[in-house]
DNA sequence: ACGATAGGCAAGTGTTGACTTGCCTATCAT
DNA sequence: ATGATAGGCAAGTCAACACTTGCCTATCGT
């Protein structure tokens, strides 16, 4: 749903992990914790950042695919893709000449 | 900023705002008021819209004009597509060939 | 001038959501 | 097998937000 998608990038720790995941996809949850502390400074608990996760990927903006005991995520563009341009008018100017 | 943008894109009845705008642009608040209780049948409040409507504008994604005691609404749909491109990978699909 | 229309300001309420804490399960290494 | 690592579940707390209510200002028509 449309309306998971805008909840789901409501939240500015989210999208920093999105951010996270264009940079490198298939991190773990610890990498992404680990990350949002070094780079953004966030010190937010593991669950903190699972539930977001969690989220993320009730809103298919993240897969995900387990391996072990490691659970690998991956970023999905496409529900980005579909929202982007609900209110771009025919008109609107183009960016790539 | 960005964050006043992803604020105001998550409530539902803001998205439908933008929706009516794309349709005719240069509503006042009554006609918007009038059309979202038609259209979409929510019978919200006069100052429930007009409290939308100055959310959508300090995102600036809605511009106003004054003209005597009427107030036009116009959207704007640049913030828009600075946010879209955010997360879409250079190998991203292309859309328009 | 006076009523009606269009809109604004501010305080109060209820719900949603982000984060924490505590405990539990599963996989790997030695 | 046992400790360590990676992750999950559930209840509780606190702040942000959508909406209402009540009152106020400004512009238009007659």
């Amino acid at each position: 749903m449309a309306e998971d998608v805008f909840k789901a990038l409501v939240d500015p720790t989210r999208r920093r992990i999105l951010d996270e995941l264009v940079e490198r996809d298939g991190q773990t949850l610890f990498e992404i914790c680990g990350r949002l502390a070094m780079k953004h400074g966030l010190g937010l608990s593991r669950q903190a950042v699972s539930q977001h996760l969690a989220v993320l990927e009730s809103a298919d903006l993240v897969r995900t695919r387990r391996q072990g005991r490691y659970k690998y995520h991956d970023l999905n563009t496409e529900p980005l893709e579909r929202i982007a341009t609900r209110w771009l008018r025919p008109d609107a100017p183009e960016k790539s000449p």
